[in-house]
DNA sequence: ATGAACTATAAACTTAGGTTTATAGCAAGA
DNA sequence: TCTTGCTATAAACCTAAGTTTATAGTTCAT
């Protein structure tokens, strides 16, 4: 697969395929060069981007993430299970703040909290 | 109540407040000025920012949050229904987002899924 | 009445996460 | 073969959301 192949079915644009592989996001087993210095991907590089994106998304930055895929190696079964537990921390502290906007913004909808009154 | 007062009792940076104003996030009604140039606020300044910080924190952007803030007054109820839903429906999306993550995360941590066995 | 602490503004600076541009080498169908 | 399209890199550019700096006026405790 080239480059316009995996962008086409990850829906992110080439330019950032470039910019996350600058970033050591894309793991070498997943990308090769031909010949002509063309990027040559591998069919798994699709689900894996599928999840950097998701974990992106919110949750982590790319730096962090980028220390997580290429340290893991490196990183005791402890060490990992410590990162992994504190992100999942940060994303249940997301949904408590993200049910509490919801409630707020279901408020005004409802005319009990309103920016308006607020003032 | 003075900037700092605001600051401690909200945990925003003056900066960040004076930041907030410049870009139209901050009624008047909140804020006059005394003779010095002073701002001094309302009481009432902490729980909207309280509420805007919710906000901030991961659905809308200060622009948004301006707009809406600032335009509801000349805003139809239907208008400002509309907004609203739409936003309640992107904080969605980002809940559903998010459970996958975490869920991912999960697999992570039980040995079911795996950025490393993805190589 | 003076120095430390607080307030003000404008403008420059910062960081993350990309995107765009300039330049150049391959490719593939008419 | 030629022209349209794909690939490459480096470097410049961009936006959001602040933060920092420079400069100046104000206030308060001692």
């Amino acid at each position: 697969m080239k480059i316009n192949d995996v962008s086409k079915l990850t829906g992110l644009p080439i330019s950032t395929l470039r910019f996350y592989e600058r970033k050591n996001l894309i793991p070498d087993v997943f990308v090769q060069r031909d010949a002509n210095n063309y990027r040559i991907y591998s069919e798994e590089i699709v689900e894996y981007l599928n999840d950097v994106k998701a974990l992106l998304s919110v949750e982590f930055s790319i730096e962090e993430l980028s220390l997580l895929v290429n340290q893991q190696l490196h990183l005791s079964y402890e060490e990992k299970k410590k990162v992994v537990e504190q992100k999942i921390k940060e994303i249940e502290d997301i949904q408590k703040q993200l049910r509490k906007s919801k409630k707020f913004l279901e408020d005004v909808l409802e005319g009990k909290a309103n920016f308006q009154t607020k003032c």
